[in-house]
DNA sequence: TCATAAAGTTCAAAAACTGAACTGAATTTG
DNA sequence: CAAATTCAGTTCAGTTTTTGAACTTTATGA
């Protein structure tokens, strides 16, 4: 499938891979949201991904807006800095790492803590939330497309 | 970066990205999930993906637990069935799913409704919220590594 | 000024992926 | 019951991606 044939499904699930559906991307994302990194050595080192395909990466990431090029101050280098797009993936990202947390057999595996900025106090990640902000059950939720009330359908298409 | 690099690293998002990091497997975890497809010839119509990548792709999503392989009552076939591994997966794909339907520019996007089912009330995907139950903005939280106070850092590795 | 670092580019080799044909059961159809 | 079709793969040649290493070109630092 590429990334046309993504396209034309139109399915949410498939447009966000056609953006984040690689080995690196996440990564990425994760260490500018995690750790802060912003410059091509400091992705290059972290990860240890090859220098053209990082280039290749990073110019994606921006082409989607999910980077900005901002030059640094005095410098004609310049950061790859997170925009409002990149750090709405932030739950995408933790509810990730919750999963492997919880599902992944690394005896050893670290734990993400979630703090409120402003007061340092824990914050925990919830999942399905009514309108009036009380907490729902993940299963007993339902999944639908919209326009289509069964859950499940014989068709062909999924979205 | 191998899969033994991420192994070596135990942060989380690497080891999510070790088992799920790649363009297929989260489609093939959406159909299983949201459409209810359980067969190699679903999977396979459905993607489009290639039948020796998907064989590869359902093994090793067996091997790590995601799948099970269940033989269909009176038929020596079998179906590739999610475990309960997989089904948490299902707050990774709709935080996706919402992500998308918000940030990526396709205006024919299709949308996902979550409802809750007794009620069938619209509910929201992902969220923060504070010990006493009230909900936190998404900037304004801090994910931090266990034992370590400082969301960003110096040193190299990120878990 | 000279040396080092930062941010790439280039290119060959290796790995992954595709598409198509093939196989051997299982199931359906006539 | 025999023949045709479907299912669930396997095999393999060709293409595309990714890697790893060397190279370039501006900056920055001593």
């Amino acid at each position: 499938m590429t990334t046309a044939n993504y396209q034309k499904h139109h399915c949410p699930i498939a447009q966000a891979m056609a953006e984040l559906g690689d080995q690196w991307t996440l990564l990425i994302v994760r260490d500018a949201l995690l750790a802060g990194r912003s410059r091509f050595s400091e992705f290059q080192e972290s990860l240890g991904i090859s220098r053209n395909l990082l280039t290749l990466r990073l110019t994606k990431l921006c082409d989607a807006g999910i980077f900005e090029r901002v030059p640094i101050a005095g410098s004609k280098r310049h950061a790859y800095v997170p925009t409002q797009k990149c750090r709405a993936l932030r739950v995408v990202i933790l509810a990730m790492g919750e999963w492997a947390e919880k599902w992944a057999n690394d005896p050893h595996i670290h734990h993400l803590d979630v703090l409120e900025k402003t007061t340092g106090q824990p914050v925990t990640v919830g999942f399905f939330r009514r309108e009036d902000g009380t907490i729902v059950e993940p299963d007993a939720v339902d999944i639908v497309r919209h326009g289509n009330q069964k859950p499940d359908h014989g068709g062909k298409d999924l979205s």
